[in-house]
RNA sequence: GUGGAUGUAGCUCAGCAGGUUAGAGCAUCAGAUUGUGGUUCUGAGGGUCGUGGGUUCGAGUCCCAUCUUCCACCCCA
């Protein structure tokens, strides 16, 4: 048999322990974070049927969503002038039923509709959980990541755009990450493509303007004229794009300028809103209005909301919006949600970058008995069952191996805390307790041991 | 989907005018030290040089293809 050398599928990655430790770090204070602010959890499947997913993120999106080749004789099914034609997209859609998730708010909004009868609205809900994109792979760019979903249905306060970027900056405080907020609403943009006569072409619009901070301007109006816009529409849009100063101030600018587009005024009175509560509850991180950032699914329909690293480079680590219809797809018109989604993959690339995982993540068991024999063992086991009842992750070490091996293994595993039991600690009843990151090694009977880790488990936890 | 770079031991890399048995550091394992780790010393194991073809007397080294990873574009977490 020919040898078959292991490897998994391009963009996606296996976990070791202590990467899982990393995460699961950052994927608890999203989830503490969350259930403080009342969300509740739900997961959906890995695979959804294609025609829930397709249509949903544009034509670029329809092309990165990974599709199941159906089971059995999928090819007899198959429209035979499309095979001969080889036309892939087309047979694609024959042979393919399901799909993986390309995120997790389409399939929320699936969920809404399908369990309607039994959800309270508004309904806040938290989903972390994997999705993939047949991307291809690059810096802070996997093919399979998780997403961290928080999102309100059924509400259209503002007031949840708020708790949203409160949540946002709370989890990123949390992490030690600094960050800025953007903040922009796809109203506002509608009415600028409006005001410039060309509200069709308003994807258009906004994928070129995205590119300002990265192309700059000339470049963005290259593409604009590429993109089909007249020159006066350009002139007409460079007031908007170079628009500078106080959030207060630019808004008041764009309010004088698309006095003709209820659309257009429509998103400036939602943003003033928005604005108005994060100055009444100041946030930590910086929030900004950023009228180039048009990110986002075309789903959405108000507020989109980015959020990027200041000191790694990676693009963002956060997104989200307010999705006026999205459920009106599935069968239930007239309800609007909004969310946000965390990258967690994204996170961990830039906490791993800028050091900020605290040393105790890869802390698993907090104790080692050291065993030296079958008298030992038996005595020590006693200790390592009344620690375990006392709620300490601790382990024996299963033979009698070496002392240097023992502690090694102690050292290896970042194991703060060896607790040594050979005959003269059985004599004495007196066990000495090592502090491994210290060196000092303190003798004390049983009872005290619970109380004397619990302590310094406390104070090296900081 | 487009363009560019990369691939030698578990990891980081050396080796190239094509020429015997492919090297180093780190890591692993064992010993020095049969009750004390993170330092030191000694030794050992570990590679069909990404894969498949081709050129050549001879290829890790040259050519082609393919895959992986990385970078940019597109797009996005």
């Amino acid at each position: 048999m020919a040898k078959e050398k292991p490897s998994i599928p391009k963009g996606t990655r296996d976990f070791s322990p202590e990467e899982i430790a990393k995460r699961n770090y950052i994927f608890d204070i999203i989830r503490e974070t969350y259930n403080l602010y009342g969300f509740k959890p739900i997961e959906t499947p890995a695979m959804e049927n294609l025609s829930t997913l397709m249509g949903k993120y544009g034509e670029e999106g329809d092309r990165l969503i990974f599709r199941i080749l159906n089971s059995g004789d999928f090819l007899s099914k198959a429209n035979k002038t499309d095979l001969n034609a080889g036309d892939s997209q087309k047979v694609s859609a024959q042979i393919c039923e399901k799909a993986l998730r390309y995120d997790l708010t389409v399939p929320f909004a699936r969920y809404v509709v399908q369990h309607q009868n039994e959800i309270t609205f508004p309904f806040r809900r938290y989903q972390i959980q994997p999705v993939w994109r047949a991307d291809r792979p690059q810096k802070g760019r996997y093919r399979e990541f998780f997403q961290c979903d928080a999102d309100v249905i059924g509400s259209d306060s503002l007031f949840n755009e708020f708790e949203l970027v409160k949540i946002i900056d709370q989890v990123f405080d949390k992490l030690g990450i600094s960050v800025t907020v953007k903040l922009n609403n796809r109203k506002i943009l509608a009415g600028i493509a409006d005001y410039i006569g060309f509200a069709d072409k308003i994807t258009d619009i906004t994928t070129a303007i995205d590119k300002l901070d990265k192309i700059g301007l000339e470049k963005v109006n290259e593409e604009l004229k590429d993109r089909g816009l007249t020159d006066t529409a350009v002139d007409a849009l460079q007031p908007v794009l170079l628009l500078q100063g106080e959030v207060k101030e630019k808004l008041a600018s764009l309010r004088n300028t698309l006095q003709t587009s209820p659309t257009g005024l429509k998103g400036i009175d939602e943003m003033e809103e928005l604005f108005t509560l994060l100055e009444d509850s100041s946030t930590k991180c910086k929030v900004e209005l950023d009228l180039t950032l048009a990110r986002g699914l075309n789903y959405y329909t108000g507020a989109i909301i980015e959020v990027k690293a200041n000191d790694v480079a990676i693009g963002s680590i956060c997104g989200g919006g307010r999705y006026d219809d999205l459920t009106g797809i599935f069968g239930l018109p007239g309800v609007s949600g909004v969310g946000i989604s965390f990258g967690a993959d994204r996170i961990y690339d830039v906490m791993q970058e800028s050091g900020l995982f605290p040393e105790g993540v890869l802390t698993f068991s907090k104790v080692l008995l050291v065993n030296f024999g079958k008298e030992e063992q038996s005595y020590a086991q006693k200790i390592l069952f009344k620690l375990r009842d006392a709620g300490i992750s601790c382990e024996l070490y299963p033979e009698a191996s070496k002392m240097k091996k023992q502690m090694q293994y102690a050292d290896k595993n970042l194991i703060p805390f060896v607790i040594i039991i050979g005959k003269n600690e059985m004599e004495t009843g007196k066990l000495a307790v090592k502090n491994m990151k210290t060196g000092e090694q303190v003798m004390m009977d049983a009872e005290t041991i619970v109380s004397y880790l619990n302590q310094n488990h406390k104070l090296s936890r900081n």
